[in-house]
DNA sequence: GCCGTAATGTGATCTGGATCACATCAAAAT
DNA sequence: ATTTTGATGTGATCCAGATCACATTACGGC
C-alpha cells in the first residue's frame, strides 16, 4: 500500500521504514470515474493529489466558457489547483479525470506537517517545487520560440504516452490551438 | 549591509540575529554596469542572484537570433538560468543588466549549506520555489486565454513599474509579439 | 445491435499579428 | 555640436492559424 508513493518520494530522499509510515499517514486514499471532477472551479481546495494510476487534466475555462488546458496529470504526478489549494481561496481551476484515477489526497494541513515533522520530506518538496517551476518556465519558452506545428513535436517528444490516450483536441486546448489546425499538421 | 536581503527573507520566516549572520556569510555582493552579462550562454551558471538594486532581462536566443525574454528581475527579485544553476550545466540562457545593478551571489554549494544548516531557509526556498512556479503557471494561463492586447493590460496591471523602465521593444519580446503590433495597440 | 454523442478530417473563408520598409525623435558617444 | 545609435510610430502587404460548415468514423450506454 502506498508503494509507488514511497518509490517516487525515495528517487529524490531515501526514507527509513518508520519514516515512510509518518510520511504515509498523512495521506488518503480515494478513487475517481471518468468525467469525475477532484477540484471544481469556484469550490475551496482541500487536497493536492498524488495520482497512483489513472489520467487528469486541470482546467480554465474563460469568460466565453472555452477550455484551455493548463496541465495534464499521469501516474506520479501531483496535481491540484495549487494556488488556491496553497492559498486557501476558492478555485479558478477544475481538476477532471480523463480516466479512472487513483489518487493520494493531501491536506494542506498534513503538506505542513510533513514538512516540520520531517526535514527530508522539506527537501522533497522543495525539489518537487523547482522541477515544476522549470518545467513551466520550459513550457513558456517553447511557446516564446516556436510555432503550433515545433510545439506539437517537441509535446510528443517529451510525453510519448500521452498523445496516446488523450483526444488530439484536448491536445489542441493545451497547446493553445484550434482542434482544426491541429489535425490538419499531423503528417 | 544585506539588510534588503534579511528584510526579504522575514517577509517568510523571522530570523535571530545569529542566524542571519549565519545566512548572509553565504552570500556575496556584486557589482555590474548596464549592458553586462551576469549569465552567458554557453557558459557554467556559478550564482542565484539576489537583485539588491537595478533591473535584469533573462534572455533565451533562439536559432534565428532572434532574443526572448523569458523574464525581468527587478529589486528582491531572485534570477539565474535556474536549470543549469541547479542541474550545473551549461547555460542556455543569458542574463543581462538593463540598468546598472547590484546583486548578492550564492553558489550551489552555498544554496545546499544553507538548507542543510538552517530548516527555516530551506523553507524560504521551498516558498520563493511554489510562488516562483504559480507565477509561471500564471503567465502560461495568460497566454491560453488571452490575446496580444490583454496580456499587455494584464502586465500594466501587474507590474505597472516595469513599463516605465524598458522600452516597448522589450515588452514586446516578452509578451511574444512584434514591436510593430505592440506599437499599435497602444492607445 | 442500435442510437446518440464524441473524435477526427477537410474545405472555404476570414483575420490578428508578422514582416518589410521608412520616417521621426531622443539620447549617447565622440 | 555633430554623429551615431536606439526607441518608437505607421503604412502596405503577407500568412499562420482561427472560424464556420459539413462529412465520416468510432464508441459508450442501454
Amino acid at each position: 500500500m502506498h508503494q509507488k508513493l514511497r518509490e517516487h518520494i525515495e528517487k529524490i530522499v531515501p526514507l527509513t521504514d518508520d519514516e515512510f509510515k509518518f510520511v504515509s499517514s498523512h495521506f488518503t486514499t480515494k478513487k475517481f470515474r471518468k468525467h469525475q471532477f477532484l477540484v471544481q472551479e469556484g469550490e475551496p481546495v482541500k487536497y493536492h493529489h498524488f495520482v497512483v494510476s489513472g489520467l487528469l487534466k486541470l482546467v480554465y475555462t474563460d469568460d466565453n466558457s472555452r477550455e484551455h488546458i493548463v496541465s495534464f496529470a499521469m501516474e506520479d504526478w501531483w496535481e491540484s489547483d495549487f494556488y488556491a489549494y496553497y492559498t486557501q481561496t476558492k478555485a479558478t481551476m477544475s481538476l477532471v479525470c480523463l480516466e479512472d484515477t487513483e489518487v493520494l489526497c493531501l491536506s494542506l494541513e498534513d503538506y505542513r506537517k510533513l514538512c516540520d515533522g520531517l526535514q527530508k520530506m522539506e527537501r522533497f518538496f522543495l525539489e518537487k517545487a523547482n522541477f515544476g517551476f522549470l518545467g513551466a518556465q520550459r513550457r513558456i519558452i517553447s511557446w516564446l520560440t516556436s510555432n503550433v506545428k515545433e510545439r506539437y513535436e517537441q509535446l510528443i517528444r517529451q510525453y510519448p504516452a500521452l498523445i496516446q490516450r488523450v483526444p488530439k483536441s484536448l491536445i489542441a486546448a493545451y497547446l493553445g490551438v484550434s482542434r482544426e489546425t491541429l489535425s490538419r499538421l499531423s503528417p
